[in-house]
DNA sequence: AGCCAACCGGACGGGGGCGTCCGTTACGGT
DNA sequence: ACCGTAACGGACGCCCCCGTCCGGTTGGCT
């Protein structure tokens, strides 16, 4: 059995921990997962060392970093599904995902696991999954989504997107918004 | 002033050579630009000093082996707006480009110069783009192409396409053609 | 056949990223 | 104020990739 240590970390190191998930999150959010350890270290103004006693693998500082996203995630979701409105509900699922992916490189990434080495997201992507296939399900009936609407179309798009990320960053959220309206024109029933 | 070397290499020169270059296409093709040079030289039964021999650079690597693409990509956007009814061409650009790029990561990446140190296609994507611009112009004349559309959305669907190529390799072709469609349907003007 | 030059490829150096070790620092309880 | 210990970080080893060097090999011309 393990002895578990004590849960209350020294103030030095829970203020580095904290300075490291947000150094995490600007680093990767601007160079995406490709970025090295070392930068976001140099970023936190901390050591190789501590960052890596406080997340001992890349992959965990990733998990732990966008472990708030992926709540926004399953909020954007969550609400969607939500939406009196199927095809307003879709709509907003599609500009959400999209939305929080621009904001994030290295989000998208980890979601899409376009890194074999990311963390795990796929317990949630399959559940997310099967959210947005009922609520494009409604969507048809209620005849705003065209009918030959798959769901294997929202990976298509999310994996498109995940390309539009490697605009200029000055232009990634204007032409990730054209984006994911232009798809939202082409889902669109045709009556 | 250099003395020009014999243009006939030795017979054996000659062949490594043309096996670099297919190796290359299809180890790029397959893995993108990413892949490392010695694995094109061990796909082609060479060592990697050859390989260096004949391209010094893999700049002047990739240079060679998409040279063949890039005039296939010229000739596609030559015929789109040859094409006496321009939204068919227009149409037809798109599937071909995209097409293309769906047979090669490897051209993808070094078209859209994902890859900083990737050959210089700047000048090519300049003129196409102008012909292109020339292209869609006439299709919104024509009233099929909705009046929205700028020349930068093409960019973002070659950006967004190449988003498409990291799906598993045997769904790619699919993936590529579906998203090349739902794209023609954004793009369309509606009356 | 014989020779010379062109050619080949294993081995090397340089750089960068991931994860680890150990001597040093500083928190915090007494 | 003191001390034990948790925490820190510079330096290290390892691996992969790009590009180069040199001794051995082979093509092709006489």
């Amino acid at each position: 059995m393990t002895a578990h240590l004590p849960h209350t970390l020294r103030s030095d190191a829970r203020d580095n921990r904290a300075r490291i998930l947000d150094s995490a999150r600007a680093v990767f959010a601007e160079e995406g997962l490709a970025a090295p350890v070392r930068q976001v270290a140099r970023h936190a103004g901390v050591g190789p060392a501590t960052l890596y006693r406080h997340f001992p693998t890349k992959r965990d500082l990733i998990a732990a970093t966008f472990a708030e996203q992926q709540r926004a995630c399953r909020a954007v979701i969550r609400e969607a599904v939500a939406d009196p409105d199927p095809w307003h509900g879709f709509r907003s699922l599609i500009e959400g995902i999209c939305e929080l992916h621009a904001h994030s490189r290295g989000f998208a990434d980890a979601f899409m696991a376009s890194f074999p080495e990311a963390v795990d997201f796929d317990a949630d992507r399959e559940q997310s999954l099967r959210a947005a296939s009922e609520l494009a399900r409604r969507a048809q009936e209620a005849g705003r989504l065209r009918p030959g609407f798959v769901v294997d179309d929202l990976i298509l798009v999310l994996m498109a997107h995940r390309g539009v990320q490697d605009m200029p960053p000055d232009t990634r959220l204007a032409a990730s918004r054209r984006f994911a309206a232009y798809m939202i024109d082409a889902f669109r029933a045709t009556p």
